[in-house]
DNA sequence: GATGAATGAGTATTCATTCAT
DNA sequence: TATGAATGAATACTCATTCAT
């Protein structure tokens, strides 16, 4: 099966483009990676965009996908917020590198592409804004804006790939611990 | 003068970065833009890597300063954090492309400026974190870890770039006060 | 075989090189020698430079070889001399289009190659120094200065290129007579 | 007057060509050498190429001149050629760099100034074949091909831009000896 | 005399993609 | 499936020269 040498493409896309950025990396370079000849490269992949589509849609989908199975779980908002935010912060920090060409390097798709990745998101804020608007409903949260509110959480979750280094001190589970306090609770003693 | 028309350049480029990219927008472009043809354009650009450095060099820049005359005024740390906020929300959104290169582009920085750029985000960092430890400090917060939450913060305000629409229905003091209340507050009742 | 195309394209450069100078003559040129597009000339070579590179040590590499095989030979110094002057003057002139590249445009090369073809000059000019010493130590010359008596008969010899014209009455051997009995014997009656 | 400008223009430029090449000198590197705008120069030169020819034009004539005033000397041929080697050598090595630009440089030139150039360095070969032929007639010299021969005695003489080293043991007396010795009297004990 | 803005043609090199073998 | 030759458009940048002020 070609899946096998079509993987092993996008695993070295996505080191490359996260390494040296989309644009800066050639086709030669993904060659390389891989062992293959430029050539022979097109056999697996339809364009070096389409590369990049397919690594982005992929993560943004993993990332709805696991939203969407806490949204059912039947647990109080506030649990639903922290459980997301856990499982954003460790799916960006365990696939840091697809985490970092997701948002760092979608804009360089053209506007089809670059729009489908957009819904998705879109998608994924929806969902956060509803957690928002569902500890409203039950009391659990006073929010006066909660899409608002929902941009700065994800704003704060997305960042980290800017940020997080794997030799630092804190892990995925204690970021997030971090933040949980500070959306939750507020910094005000 | 030659400031004029140097200025004027640096707003088309700014235009057409974030329009585009940075990567996909040609010297040219930024000829045509002036009306220059692109020989001419070198007469005020040193390359084209320089003029995004500048760019970019020019807001971090302007982000520091601004900062640090808040953390100068004898205010509660609460009010330093309130301030802080609106300002750098606000200067975000008024120089929205400006702000969308400074941190979409500066990656495509060469080493050198790159790390530059990153120092000056660092200590605009440390900034913030100085404010939070403060308010520990005197017993107006409660933060266990001030540079992660620093981060957090940082990245929901600079987040902003990726979202906010001057057609929306919210302006930056909207926005400000939002993004105070959650992370002063938090979301709990 | 590359070779096949990689070896017509160094002609066409030689040919060109020589005929408008290096710098005067364009990629382009090359490309349009060899029916190729510029682009697919990089198939072929590494940069303009690194094929004048190419040219400039072959042709250096081939004077070294042919002098180095003439040292070793069990004749007299006056022998080897009478042999060096022919075989360089044949050399240059069988491949006169070469040689001018090697003593007119090298210097255009970087400092890096530019000092790798000086080298291999300089150890031509010792193996030629050495013949005049060997021939001062038989009895055979009377050398005062022989790295300078050298240079004086390296300089005629390489002067050739200047002036040698396939039209002309004299040809390779015929020339190398006339420097040999010069060189060996003087003007003086 | 100007003249004065256009001298230090002119020394300028000598040095430029022979440091870097006369493709790879700008205009700018001139201006800035005299302390003046590119646009400024344009006051004291007709154009790049002309500054060039300039140059060589004025080197030459100072050869032909000078070989002229010997030729006019009523001494033996032996001496006149002796003179010569001593004239040609010293005038090489105490302007090495405006030598070095006409030997290298020239080539450079358009077609038309070029030829100029190569007239005259026709001519100055004339003078050299003049003396040989003179002594050849009085029975000083045995030469059989009075334009070769001296086309040797030129090379050897011109090469030495090449090597000559201002730090070096020799000076331009001391290789005037040698290059006489060489050629009145030959290798051959 | 001096400036510096403007030109416009020119340069080497890169690169994603195609396709015959 | 794999190759590697070929494309052709694009790119940032340079430079000698002109000219209005």
């Amino acid at each position: 099966m070609s899946s096998n040498k079509q993987n092993e493409i996008a695993l070295a896309a996505v080191k490359l483009f996260e390494q040296k950025g989309y644009r800066a990396t050639s086709v030669q370079d993904i060659a390389d990676a891989v062992g293959l000849q430029k050539g022979s490269l097109y056999h697996y992949i339809t364009s070096k965009e389409d590369l990049l589509m397919q690594i982005a849609h992929q993560a943004i989908l993993q990332f709805n996908q696991q939203l969407q199975s806490i949204l059912a779980e039947d647990i109080s908002a506030r649990e639903k917020l922290e459980r997301m935010i856990r499982a954003h912060l460790t799916m960006s920090i365990e696939n840091l590198e697809t985490t970092t060409v997701l948002w760092r390097e979608a804009f360089s798709l053209g506007e089809g592409p670059q729009e489908v990745i957009a819904r998705m998101s879109d998608e994924y804020l929806n969902l956060v804004t509803q957690i928002l608007t569902e500890g409203v409903a039950n009391g659990e949260f006073q929010v006066a804006e909660p899409r608002v509110t929902a941009l700065a959480i994800l704003g704060a979750c997305n960042w980290v790939y800017r940020w997080y280094q794997s030799n630092g001190s804190l892990d995925a589970s204690d970021i997030s611990s971090v933040f949980s306090n500070l959306f939750l609770n507020g910094l005000l003693r």
